[in-house]
DNA sequence: AAAAGTACCTGCGCGC
DNA sequence: TGCGCGCAGGTACTTT
């Protein structure tokens, strides 16, 4: 379950050892790991062999590798989503790790020969070649290290809104968003076309440092509580960055996405049981949206009474036609 | 049009 | 000891 963090972790390790190299040679071990690839562009392997990787790129969880081009080719980019248990391992050539779906293989003009092993357990992650196309606000696209990134943008990663450490990243527009939205405050977190890299754990740490119920309604929030909450997610999404940053070998990317995860200081996400570090209450489970949802029930209170739906009355029946 | 539901996947831990 | 089952959940697509 790789978010902002972890993604970012594996973009910062790879950038040095693959931008300026030359992929020479691609090994497909499941097809599958290509669902994200469109065949009409051409086949991945022959449309990446040769190329030349410009630069690392990130926006939320997606990765994206611009890729040299000629002055009449459209630009394009090796895209990466590492899914649920995605990775992308730096090795030396020749090795092979368990599960290894898709195997680069890197020539770099100072370091040498390189592997990237893809390895993903449930392949809900995937690479793909993809066209780049103008951001929507004219931006650089995402984040790309020391040096901002062109303004393009895969068009596969075109909808997905910036992530909330992007210096770009629309804050009214959120808060229009959220003033709209009549779902859930984690269902809107949790919603990549509104705001990107969070997914279930930071989604259930932000709420609880912003002492939100999850199931609060978005629309309901005041402009105070949206701002806090975001305010917190930039910081749980930090303070998970700098865990991350430290922890971290040059050398070699080795994240793993099942339990790799900076999990040090987590105070609601898998604390089922463990008393609420500001209050002492035993941190609850609740399953929603098909996930597991971790809350103190004394800081954050559910919504006040299960708001039925308020009898229509005859003259609204009438308004609408 | 927004919101909810479902498919895609595999490994692990659980109960029996 | 082995086997089936539920669970983990990010994204894209379908249905309501």
């Amino acid at each position: 379950m790789p978010e902002l963090p972890e993604v970012e972790v594996v973009r910062a390790g790879l950038q040095p050892a693959i931008v300026g190299a030359r992929i020479a040679d691609i090994d497909i071990y499941d097809e599958r790991s290509l669902r994200r690839h469109d065949r009409a562009l051409g086949g991945f392997v022959d449309l990446l062999r040769g190329s030349r990787v410009t630069a690392a790129v990130r926006r939320g969880k997606f990765l994206w590798f611009p890729l040299e081009t000629g002055a009449d080719e459209r630009p394009r980019a090796l895209v990466g989503h590492l899914g649920m248990s995605g990775q992308m391992l730096l090795r030396e050539p020749g090795t092979l790790d368990e599960r290894t779906r898709i195997g680069l293989s890197l020539e770099h003009p100072e370091h040498g020969d390189l592997r990237v092993n893809f390895v993903d357990q449930r392949i809900f992650g995937s690479l793909a070649i993809d066209t780049l196309v103008p951001t929507r606000d004219g931006f650089p696209s995402g984040f790309a290290g020391d040096v901002p990134p062109a303004a393009l943008i895969p068009s596969q990663v075109a909808h997905i809104a910036r992530d909330p450490l992007d210096p770009h990243f629309d804050e009214p527009a959120l808060f229009e968003a959220l003033s709209r939205k009549k779902v859930g405050i984690k269902r809107v977190l949790l919603d990549q076309t509104v705001v990107s890299g969070i997914g279930n754990i930071y989604a259930d740490e932000s709420l609880w440092a912003a002492r939100l119920h999850f199931e609060r309604q978005a629309a309901a929030l005041t402009r105070r509580q949206a701002a806090v909450l975001l305010d917190e997610v930039r910081t749980v999404l930090q303070k998970a960055l700098a865990e991350g940053g430290t922890s971290f070998d040059a050398q070699y990317v080795n994240v793993n996405g099942a339990s790799g995860y900076f999990s040090h200081s987590l105070n609601a996400y898998g604390q089922t049981g463990k008393p609420c570090a500001r209050c002492g209450t035993p941190i609850e489970r609740v399953s929603f949206m098909n996930r597991g949802s971790h809350f103190c029930p004394f800081c954050q209170k559910r919504p006040r009474a299960a708001s039925k739906p308020a009898p229509v009355s005859a003259a609204h029946t009438a308004d609408r036609a």
